[in-house]
DNA sequence: CATGAATGAGAATTCATTCAT
DNA sequence: TATGAATGAATTCTCATTCAT
């Protein structure tokens, strides 16, 4: 009789919501977000148009969600590692171990695309994640200074700035990984330039812990 | 009559080509790349908008020029630093210092301007400005380690994060000194933090050399 | 087992079809007809899209239906007043003021929006209505010129302006009574206005007989 | 050499103009705004869709102006009219009359669209051309008031009245003149309705100076 | 060479209508 | 019958590039 929104109908609305962002993550990952044209995105998702309006109300949402949706493991896992119960200079060594290691491993393209042009709006959302990355390492780097493990900087230039390093070193076009260097060697050689640039005593030690 | 390029003609062309870079320059500083038109910046240099065409075959490589001239200077000076005969840790802290203090002091907005992301066809240019720019850093780095002075690192990786956490700590959008730092001090900050990143040894005195 | 409409059914029929009538009524008398889109009148009536169109073919139906609905009971009401036994000049003058009264009194905003221009599909409607409002006023014209009290005119025509300066000078955007001029004042200018342009004799004992 | 607007350039520009406003107008004559789409438009004006962006910032303004191109005439000449040096009646016995002919004569179509919906901004259009006309006919009103010639209503409402008349008994869809009725027999009638309507004395004489 | 009007391929977004559940 | 998700045609506006003058 009267139409229910029964569990498979959930489903369904949940999988296109799905399928949109997959769809667009994988035609941003080919070319970038140029390609990535509502009707492109929809077409791609095996959808119409008009639907992808259905779950995004502009372009730009849709985007920023995708952006958003790549980054927010990243950043929920190095705040896990930031919540540990290490020392500061074992904590900040680790999240950058991991976080390198993440972004050389996997979605090194979805990565690389940090660095894309796109709407002002998907900026936002780009400035967002970074402000957001930037604050976990901000406060692990704080703890390590009132810790007296770490040289006395200011916390958010600091964390900006191996935020720069990381995604300059790790994905940019810079990337010496890029060029078919040994992943290995390049996560040791960044951990140990960023515990080395906030200043972490006993370095030797916390890149031990590893 | 056969035409002559005149000296005189010559010298027209010339300025009109500076016409068209200085008014794109005005106009990306103030409205970013999005309201670089081709037309906007013809009418800018008070030039008609096919004559822009006489000069740049598209608007793709003005911008790409665009961008090469904001940053020729900077790579020039860096560039210049890089070949002087100081010691290597104290070139390197110059090298940093010199161009946080330009980043900071030239017009920040062209910076954060040209740095952000903004049109695709730009990227390329970008890319190759910041691996010049690396360049540079890198052969510095490479001749600190040869001397014994920097981190046995590799040099490559470590540039690229120098100019990352330059990049981003200075100009990009969790630049602290956006945020009404001082100016002086951001700097001083900052080449600590490349200094310890590439390990410099007697960080203390190269500072004191500033 | 076969379907019966029970009377229970009948009634939730005719009150769905009045729930939606009343929404896009509440609607347009808000926000035009510009923002009477199918799904807006159905989520207002607190029904489904689709549900609209179990009761109206179209959404060009639909408001032309409203349309009527609206205007219908002016019409029965003017009626009313040219189908008394009252003198020509005195029931063309009253259905004039209560034309007017009513006008005025009920939701302006909605007179307006019905009677500014807003959607083609519904023109056909409200040209049928105000065809039939002059149509009682035509009757009652023509029954003023045969009994000697009107000037000799065409009662169509006569019937068509006095239509027009009507909805002009109340609802429409030059009507004063919209710029804060006093109701009752409006109104006795208005029935002076018509009584004078349909050349009713006896015009003061006319009014008077209000 | 150097690109000079001649006189022959100047013309073709002029010439686009026109023909987009003409194309615009027979295209809304045909069928109405609804038909009047950009391209449509452009292409009945032999031209490129983007060209109409040229000589129109949108296609609202188009019409906009479309509306008062077709409407200017009308009111110039009523306006004169209104500033005759004959009596106060008989200045508004011509104005409507002229009216009335030009409206019946001329462009009845493009009147007609008076009444047809369009875009929010193409009303404001319309709306400020008939408070214009109104506004004319009620500085004739208040004259004849001051000259103790008309009866003493609020000539802002005798106005608004009056343009209502005029517009629906003559272009309006009940006007008994398109249904084919004598024209000159209907300017007859809607001099004198109009003339009784504000009380004007003497008039027969009025009319009789026709 | 310079000019700037013309071009027209796109691209985003809306919304009446349909139809499987 | 009711539902509401899906559809996709339709439409406006932008702007890099061309080319007649």
């Amino acid at each position: 009789m009267a139409y229910r929104r029964t569990e498979k109908i959930e489903a369904r609305l949940a999988d296109n919501r799905a399928a949109i962002l997959k769809a667009a993550r994988r035609i941003v990952a080919d070319g970038g977000f140029q390609e990535a044209q509502v009707a492109a995105v929809a077409a791609a998702a095996g959808l119409a148009t008009g639907t992808v309006y259905r779950y995004f109300p502009s372009k730009a949402d849709l985007l920023a969600e995708l952006l958003r949706m790549i980054c927010a493991r990243e950043i929920e896992v190095v705040t896990a590692i930031a919540e540990s119960e290490a020392s500061p200079a074992a904590r900040f060594a680790d999240a950058v171990r991991v976080f390198a290691e993440r972004a050389l491993r996997g979605s090194r393209l979805a990565y690389a695309n940090i660095f894309e042009p796109a709407a002002p709006e998907v900026d936002d959302a780009r400035f967002e994640i970074r402000r957001e990355l930037a604050g976990v390492f901000a406060r692990m780097i704080e703890e390590g200074i009132r810790a007296g493990r770490f040289a006395r900087i200011d916390p958010n230039l600091a964390a900006a700035s191996v935020v720069g390093a990381l995604l300059e070193g790790l994905v940019g076009p810079l990337a010496p990984g890029r060029r078919g260097r040994d992943d290995a060697r390049v996560i040791l050689d960044i951990v140990a330039f960023c515990l080395r640039a906030v200043g972490a005593k006993e370095e030797g030690n916390v890149v031990a812990l590893r």
